[in-house]
RNA sequence: GGUCUCAUCGUCUAACGGUUAGGACACCAGGUUUUCAUCCUGGCAAUCCGGGUUCGAUUCCCGGUGAGAUCACCA
């Protein structure tokens, strides 16, 4: 296929989650893998529900995983403007096209006379048809004057179509209705906008969520109402909530997709995790770098079924993309994530507290708990001493000694992990302790963390001077 | 209720009629002379049910069942 167009058309009526940011995940590459073009509208035709600030939070959140835009609202193009709310010229003069061929009319009835024909349907048990209420001046050409909502005059029927994704698809005339082309307002739906735009803007492949595929058949009815070729389209599953019975939405703990940057989730993370939920190369690969996906994602290995979203599964996977990270970008990922304790921290130092942190993290939010000892005295806590397996078997008066031996063996050793390992291997015998004894307990006199780096590395990071002021204040305390 | 879509380990998924149904996450056990993590090894665990078609069905067909979506002057 040539001149790949895809496009991505958020409503800007709250944040983006990975259903959303998926969508536009899979229309980008597209556009990337075939020298395409990736176009941002966006469809601010409900006023009622517009959220101040989410046109620019979308374009964050596309920034965030690089999904950079050939067109669109905030880079222009040739097909300006792809701001619905500046369109509405172009969808009056494609709404009276419609009125011209008979295909349009003017709704007369009130929203309460509406609504009490779909109060009466849904007391029967049968789905709302507005057009079974169609009104007899629907049956001629007619004039509408913008003060009533204009409607399509379906001409229902059956339909066969393909889908990128799903396959053949097929549905009967029973669901194709009159639907709302312009509301009262002036502002047209998106049933009505989204058609005109996409044939406007000559976009090739229109990608969205399954809740779209009932209105397929009205689409189509429209596309020949207008006489205009359609698109190709691809219908993505649903990504399901953790819960696995319902569609992943705003109100049921989906997140912001900035949420994830902010607790510490690397974008190359987001990336492949979103891209991987519902989509696989038929290899054995996990995980995925930008690159990769651009070459092998195609819509035909998109999944039919929805998938969960597991939280499980994005940790694991960010924990594999950190330790991929050399020390140095690792250095500038955590810039925002240090203690507050560490912020007059010696720029090497925290380096070497980082390079023992790396093989640790799951998200870069865990690098305070993980590292705050080195940072900050921390206060002898010989609970945890007595809680632990080995040591509770010695009495306290033992433990004194032993961290007494290791600091005078300590104070005459290099502290390069090498000589300290072997200094401590040599009180392991001086001592006949055994290593989770011996080990621990200056472990614990030295961090009082519930876990550490290897004791020799977190001493020679510690440096010989505060290691032993650990050790005298454990003895003291 | 009508219509549409979907259905493999707990989760994400592989297997374009023939495999001991594969991998990954999670979980469990062991190893890397302490802990936590990393890394390595091993283990547990699945084709929704019933009919057909076929020498042979996870795979094709039909019927159930289950799940989701939709039936807005929302997208």
């Amino acid at each position: 296929m040539t001149n790949i167009r895809t496009r991505f058309a958020p409503s800007p009526t709250g944040f983006m989650h990975v259903g959303g940011i998926r969508t536009a995940l899979f229309a980008w590459l597209l556009a990337r893998q075939s020298n395409g073009r990736f176009v941002l509208r966006l469809e601010d035709t409900d006023k009622n529900r517009e959220v101040e600030g989410s046109g620019e939070h979308i374009i964050q959140c596309l920034d965030l995983l690089g999904l950079n835009r050939d067109e669109g609202v905030d880079v222009g193009g040739e097909y300006s403007p792809y701001l619905q709310s500046e369109r509405l010229d172009i969808y009056r003069e494609w709404a009276q096209k419609l009125i011209n061929t008979g295909r349009a009319y003017a709704d007369p009835y009130t929203t309460q006379e509406v609504q009490k024909f779909r109060e009466q349907a849904q007391a029967e048990k049968r789905p709302f048809l507005y057009r079974n209420h169609r009104p007899e001046s629907a049956e001629q050409v007619t004039t509408w004057d913008g003060s009533t909502p204009l409607r399509f005059k379906s001409e229902p029927k059956e339909y066969n179509w393909h889908d990128e994704v799903m396959g053949d698809l097929h549905s009967g005339p029973e669901v194709i209705d009159d639907f709302i082309l312009i509301k009262s307002d002036g502002y047209p739906t998106y049933n009505f906008a989204h058609i005109v735009d996409d044939y406007l803007m000559k976009i090739s492949h229109v990608i969205r969520g399954q809740e779209f595929l009932s209105s397929m058949p009205n689409y189509l009815n429209l596309y020949e109402a207008l006489s205009i070729e359609h698109p190709a389209f691809a219908t993505m599953p649903h990504i399901m909530n953790e819960q696995g019975n319902k569609k992943l939405g705003k109100r049921d703990g989906a997140k912001d997709l900035l949420d994830y940057a902010r607790e510490g989730f690397l974008p190359e993370t987001l990336l492949s995790f979103i891209a991987t939920l519902g989509w696989n190369d038929g290899t054995e690969q996990e995980v995925f770098t930008r690159d990769e996906l651009i070459e092998k994602f195609s819509l035909d290995r998109v999944q039919h079924s929805g998938a969960r979203f597991d939280e499980k599964r994005l940790l694991w996977m960010n924990g594999q993309f950190i330790r991929q990270l050399s020390a140095d970008d690792l250095w500038d990922r955590v810039a925002d994530f240090w203690p507050d304790t560490a912020n007059t921290a010696d720029h090497e130092f925290k380096q070497r507290v980082l390079s023992l942190a790396q093989d640790r993290l799951k998200t870069l939010c865990d690098l305070p708990t993980l590292t705050s000892y080195f940072f900050a005295e921390p206060e002898p806590n010989w609970q945890m001493i007595s809680d632990n397996k080995q040591l509770g078997k010695l009495d306290h008066a033992r433990h004194i000694e032993l961290l007494g031996l290791a600091k005078t063996v300590l104070e005459t050793t290099d502290f390069s992990a090498d000589a300290l390992q072997e200094s401590l291997n040599n009180l392991l015998e001086q001592t006949g302790e055994k290593p989770g004894t011996l080990f621990s307990l200056i472990r614990f006199a030295i961090t009082w963390a519930p876990f550490s780096p290897a004791l020799p590395e977190t001493m020679e990071v510690l440096g010989r001077e505060h290691t032993l002021q650990r050790l005298q204040k454990a003895i003291d305390s």
